[in-house]
Formats: C-alpha cells, sequence, structure tokens
DNA sequence: GTGGTCTAGACCACC
DNA sequence: GTGGTCTAGACCACT
C-alpha cells in the first residue's frame, strides 16, 4: 500500500506520512478503517518500526487518524477537523488561481475541470 | 520591491527568485520591463551579489527574464514560456482541488471563489 | 525577410548571418539569385550598414553567397562548396542520433522521419 | 573520467557539465551509480568545488542526477526524464537533416549511417 | 564524510 | 555601468 523512494531526498517517515495523507483525503482508505499495524507497516518495508510511528504520531496529530491503544489506529472523519488544513488549501488555490488566470486561462475552463473532477 | 524574511526557511535566493516570479506572473512587472541590476538589487538588501545573481539565473532559465550581458535583465513574455508552467499549475490545482472536494467544499464554492479572483 | 530581436543576446551580424544562411540552404534563396543590398537591408532594419556587411562577408568566406562588386550579392552554389560544413553537420548528426538511439527510438523511426523530411 | 580544456572557450561549469551529461546519455554511468563526490571531482580537476556544485546543480536540474545530501549524487533514470530532452533532440536532428539532405545527401546514406551508428 | 548555501572579492567582456 | 564566471573560505545539516 505504502512505498518507499530511496532516490526521494524527503525524510522516510515524510514519505510514509504523505503517503497515507493521499489515501485518507482521496479516499481509498475510508472513517474508522483501521490502518495496517505500525510493526507490520514496518516489517513490509523492512524500516525501523520508529519511523513509522512517528509517521502516525504526526497524522494522528493532525487529525487525520486516531489510535486507540491496545487496539490500533484507525483513519479518523478528518472533514470535521479539516478546518486549518482547508484554510492552507485556499491560501494555495487561490495563488494557483490566481497564476493560472494571468496565463489567460479562463474561469469557465477552470470551473469546467473542477466539476470534472468532482464526477470522477 | 523586494524583501527577504530571515525567519523563512528557504534559502535566500529562492526567496528573491520567488518574490519576482509573482512580480512578473501578476503582471505588476510588464514585459521587457528592466529589472533593478544584480548589484543593485543586492545593496539594497545588504546580501551578496552573487546570491541575487543566482536567482536571476534561474529566472532566466525558466524563462521568466531574460538577460542581455552589458545592458541588463529584462522582463522576458512569459505568455509563450507560460506553456509548461500552465501544465504544472493545472496539476497542483487539480491535487489541491480534489483534496477541497473531498473535504465537502462544493464545487459552486470554489467557481465562486474563482470568479471573485477574476473580478479583483 | 529579415527581422532582429533585440531579447536575442547575440550579435546582430549573427542574428542576420544566421538567418540568411537558414534562407539558403533551406531552398528559400536559390542558387543565384539576388539577395537585397547591404544598404537595402540596413536601411530596411534601421542598422548600421557595417553590420550587415560583416553578415555578408562571413556568409561569402563560407561560400553562402557570392559578391559582384558593383553588381551586389547572389546565392552561391554551396552544395560545391559545402564540404567542411558537410563534416560539421555529420559530426552533429552523430552525436544527436546517438543519443537518441540510446533513448530507446529505434533506427526505424529515424530512418521514416528522414523520409519524411525528403518529401517536405 | 573528466578532463577541462583551457582553449575551451565554454565555462568550466559548462564543460562539466556536458562530459557528464554524455557519459550518463552514452550509459557509461549506469542508473543509480555514485558519481565522485564534488570536493573529489574538484580537487581531482584543481579547481575550486563551487564551480564543480553549479555543474552538478544544472544536471540534476536537468533530471539527469539526482542528489541526497549527506550521501552523494547519483545518476537518474533519465530515460523517464528523457521525454523532455528527446523533443529538443529530434528538433535539431530535423534541422541537422534538413540541411543534409539539401547539400544533396541521400536519405539512404543517413539511414546507413544510423545503422552503423546502432551496431556501435 | 556528503551536498548546499552564503560571503567577499576578483576578473572578464560588453555597452 | 551591466551580466557572468571563478576562487577562497566559511558554515550548516545530515549520514
Amino acid at each position: 500500500m505504502i512505498s518507499i523512494n530511496s532516490r526521494d531526498s524527503r525524510a522516510i517517515y515524510e514519505q510514509v506520512r504523505e503517503q497515507y495523507r493521499k489515501l485518507i483525503v482521496s479516499g481509498v482508505l475510508l472513517p474508522d478503517e483501521q490502518l495496517p499495524s505500525v510493526r507490520e507497516t514496518a516489517a513490509s518495508l523492512a524500516i525501523n518500526p520508529n519511523t513509522i510511528q512517528r509517521a502516525y504520531r504526526e497524522l494522528e496529530a493532525d487529525g487525520y487518524i486516531y489510535s486507540l491503544p491496545g487496539k490500533g489506529s484507525f483513519v479518523g472523519d478528518f472533514r470535521q477537523i479539516g478546518t486549518e488544513r482547508k484554510r492552507e488549501l485556499f491560501k494555495i488555490f487561490d495563488e494557483i488561481a490566481a497564476e493560472l488566470l494571468y496565463f489567460g486561462v479562463s474561469t469557465k475552463e477552470l470551473c469546467d475541470r473542477l466539476e470534472g473532477e468532482a464526477r470522477a
């Protein structure tokens, strides 16, 4: 489910965290679904469990997952918690959109694109 | 025209490059307009000219500016070169939009936001 | 017929020389066809005649044109003279081809491309 | 592995960059193979490390190598990145071929030449 | 040890 | 004056 790219200059825990984040926000992993355990993930990637632990810890701090000691880690209902993340996203969205508009892309083209994504 | 934030973790040349890039793509600096010279910018920011030179060099490599040795550096006609940049931007736009949509933001809200930007 | 790009960092006489060279090797200008005079070209581009003169001089040195004092400059039958130029071209051709082949392009694809050009 | 020609009018960093580029695209250096370190190369050529650094930086920007800070620089999987490079190469290939064809070289001669290279 | 950034100061060619 | 290259030497974070 997760892979590590040794050519990627980012730290391993960042790669793991980002990949889980994308799996969660893209809906591949559904709310309350159980994640593979820290040890399991670590073993399958041949990586130190502490590294995975750190990725999970940060995912939990941002509300993407929640952990039940002794039971495991689960996908959170991040939609309620996402307020801060949404603010970040809107900021980037505005910047990107502004540049695209200045490059001559019409608002209509962008809206059509959004609707295309929404259907997908 | 440009400022440096010592609390910004990015390298100085990146800060300078990004600020000029934004000034250009936002239309504050117009095509063929002359940029302040390397030395001038360096002096006004109390920074080594080599650092500014590097920012200018990368801006030129990406087509945002063009340099005429002995004359100065000028804003390029980035709209022609923008084709590649647009591809990058669309890619980020899609990722950001996908995440926002999954967070429950409606396409309509995003479209309205786009139109708000277009008017601004 | 010729244009000058002030954004081009190359010297003006180089721009002129290269543009005439391309017009000649591409067959737009035919052997023994008369070129616009130095003064005429200089006037139409609002440029010092010496600059055009230098371009013509170098074109003549390489056999692309020949000058008849008092009559004008004419396109040469460079196919006989092109020996040295051909050696250069073959060298570049080999380098480019080697890189393309290493990138996985087949010789057949390149040959087809050559035949396409030959027909055009 | 690399040499510098003081009679070459090109900048030192360009000579270094081009020589490494050729070693990579010709397959002498294989993907993920480690390059000599910046300092090592600089020392062996009696050149300032900054100059080599710049060559490496540009190679990385073009995807020919990737750098892992603290570990070293390695040959990239340029065949993936080669798409853009191929476009450039095809463009030059067409120009060179067009000129050769106009000089009276037959497509057959060029194709034979290509096959000769492919076997080599 | 590695890559990466930055400074200070020099020199060149061109305008 | 301009952009561009190069050197010498320092410092940082990471392995």
